[in-house]
DNA sequence: TGGAAAAATGGTATCGGTTTCAATATATTT
DNA sequence: AAATATATTGAAACCGATACCATTTTTCCA
């Protein structure tokens, strides 16, 4: 234990021989401003000294804090792990430092993360929200603050964006599964996340398609909800839409899970049920977890299963380079970024070709 | 746009007609110190002018900056996504903020890492080191600033630390094998990590398991080192593994992967080959994913793996409560947790059985 | 060689809080 | 009622950097 005192600007000055100010100039590397040999002095000093400037100090008067507010809704999530990832990793090579809060698709704690974020004076924030509406956001914006918004929006207020397509994946979707000769398609949903955009965008998506592919008027009744903590409930819910379905028309069913959880739940609830695939029952899950994966878990179960899956590395990247650019160019137009997806098709769907 | 200043504690102390010492002791919540009246006053002038304290100029005079370093070396993992997981929970509900930081398994990385916190005036540091030397770290630890390091260690110095038993897992591993009626066991590791601590204990482990259940004097002609990167290494290096095997002993071999990723990549070489589990191959992986899910990735395929695993979440909640119990009480004896973990037997190692 | 321009450097106020110590007001004790 | 204790409050220094402006030194050219 040695005195936790640390060196200070002052102290490498007065050794240097120096202003504090020419000391200042070198931390933020301004050479053009001093001599070759007063520079190496400094240099010489620092390294020796172990000299580390104080960044509160830094931040409170330069008024730029090198950190960027980073909410997240569900951190447990792969989706957001691989976010946090790409974040992390742009911001970083910039000089920034990401400041990530989870707020547990809580409303109350994401307001609480984004007044706790100004309070550390983030230069920036990029917010994964959980709620359509968000007041506290919208004159943090509008009071000059640089937000982007990732994968979620925000009624009422234009803000930069980096988003996904969901309404036009399934569309796509039901193409596919009304072209290998499903004869009806359920949806499964996840309990909780009744007001996040992107599951709204995938169920009106959802509707939209089985008017148009399977002539459903309103295919509200095939779809259901369910709650990941309360065990048996997919099978439960699943059942009774499988039956719904039988005794509505004849022919193979098929199921469209809404994210990468409920794609898990539904896959154990068929084989539970012994229900095999394609042939009995088709499945298309939800894969969030990111294109620069080597693997996906997709892959490990037989059949394959059949998935959606945008780029969240993407998505995070683009997310940290329009705060960044918007750091440097507060002028800037707003940026609202729409990311590429693909399908992956796999045996879980393949109907025709097993016949 | 509007004025970006905002409201300071000056501010504040004007409008409710007190010093800023009072609001600063408001802020700081020593109600005690004040009349109800006055703190009433204070109260209502921050709810209405929307006022934040500045956290830069709290930590620049206080010394106490509220923020935790988190370096980790792989963050792309689902190990390290559960860990930051319960790192965030921890750390938040006691008012501190986490700062992570991914070092990609890379020392010069790792450095920088530590000395950035550093500069950031953190009041604590959680590493999972990805060297096994690191002089900066001893420094730091010496001069007073409470380190803990997470699944790994660090020669030279006895850091506080949570870790696994990972020797004995090893033990236990090879028993349940040998009792299974498996000829021999092969040990595929990951290049890169020859250096952590956490693979070299596994490693030396399966070497004594080896000796101890299948005298195998030396088997470190049965492990070998594959390059997730490099597409086919698996399955060649892997076959050549067995092939040696067959000609060594008759029967049916098993293999031990060493972390996640390997035990995809092995899963895939072994399907790819069109060897069966259990009775053609065993395969034991290591699901390091974590107790807390309610599924694991190892009950997917057909049979299901046999895993070893850690509550990822707990070793994050043990790192944490180190730290902070260290902040608060910087004479406490160091602490050295050892965490447990379950071996889970499943389909894929049940040779026994099938017979 | 004088003088202007450019290069190098420094002095000091300041950022927005906390801390220390002193001062005032009110309550309690004898 | 005087003395002492306790509850409230404030003034000013200070944390370690940066910003702004002033000053000194060197370079360059007519």
């Amino acid at each position: 234990m040695e005195k936790k005192q640390s060196v200070t600007i002052t102290d490498v000055a007065r050794a240097a021989g120096v202003s504090k100010t020419t000391v200042s100039r070198y931390i933020n590397g301004r050479y053009d401003l001093m001599s070759a040999q007063t520079r190496a002095r400094i240099a010489s000093v620092i390294e020796l000294s172990h000299y580390r400037p104080n960044d509160s100090a830094r931040s409170l008067k330069s008024r730029r804090s090198m950190f960027i507010g980073v909410v997240i809704a569900d951190i447990s999530s792969p989706y957001s792990s691989t976010l946090v990832h790409a974040v992390s990793n742009t911001l970083t090579d910039e000089g920034y430092t990401p400041l990530f809060i989870a707020t547990n698709d809580d409303y109350a704690r994401e307001k609480d993360a984004v007044s706790f974020l100004l309070a550390r004076a983030v230069d920036g924030l990029i917010v994964n929200t959980c709620s359509a509406h968000n007041p506290l956001l919208i004159r943090v914006a509008s009071e000059g603050v640089p937000v982007v918004l990732v994968d979620r929006e925000i009624r009422d207020y234009q803000f930069e964006s980096v988003v996904v397509d969901n309404a036009r994946i399934m569309d796509e979707l039901l193409r596919h599964l009304r072209g290998e000769g499903y004869a009806d398609v359920l949806f499964v949903s996840q309990t909780g996340w009744e007001n996040v955009s992107s599951r709204i965008e995938r169920q009106d998506g959802y509707l939209e398609g089985m008017r148009r592919y399977f002539g459903a008027a309103d295919a509200r009744d095939r779809m259901c909800f369910v709650d990941p903590a309360a065990d048996g409930d997919t099978a439960r819910a699943l059942a009774r839409l499988l039956a719904a379905s039988r005794s509505r028309a004849p022919g193979v069913p098929a199921v469209i899970a809404v994210n990468n959880v409920t794609t898990m739940l539904v896959l154990n609830a068929l084989r539970a049920a012994g229900l095999h695939m394609p042939d009995e029952v088709g499945l298309c899950g939800c894969d969030d977890w990111g294109w620069r994966d080597q693997m996906s878990w997709a892959q490990i179960p037989d059949p394959a299963i059949t998935t959606y899956r945008f780029d969240a590395y993407e998505v995070g990247r683009q997310a940290a380079l329009s705060v960044l650019a918007r750091i440097r160019e507060p002028s800037l137009p707003r940026q609202f970024k729409c990311l590429p997806w693909e399908l992956c098709v796999r045996g879980s769907t393949m109907l025709k070709k097993e016949r």
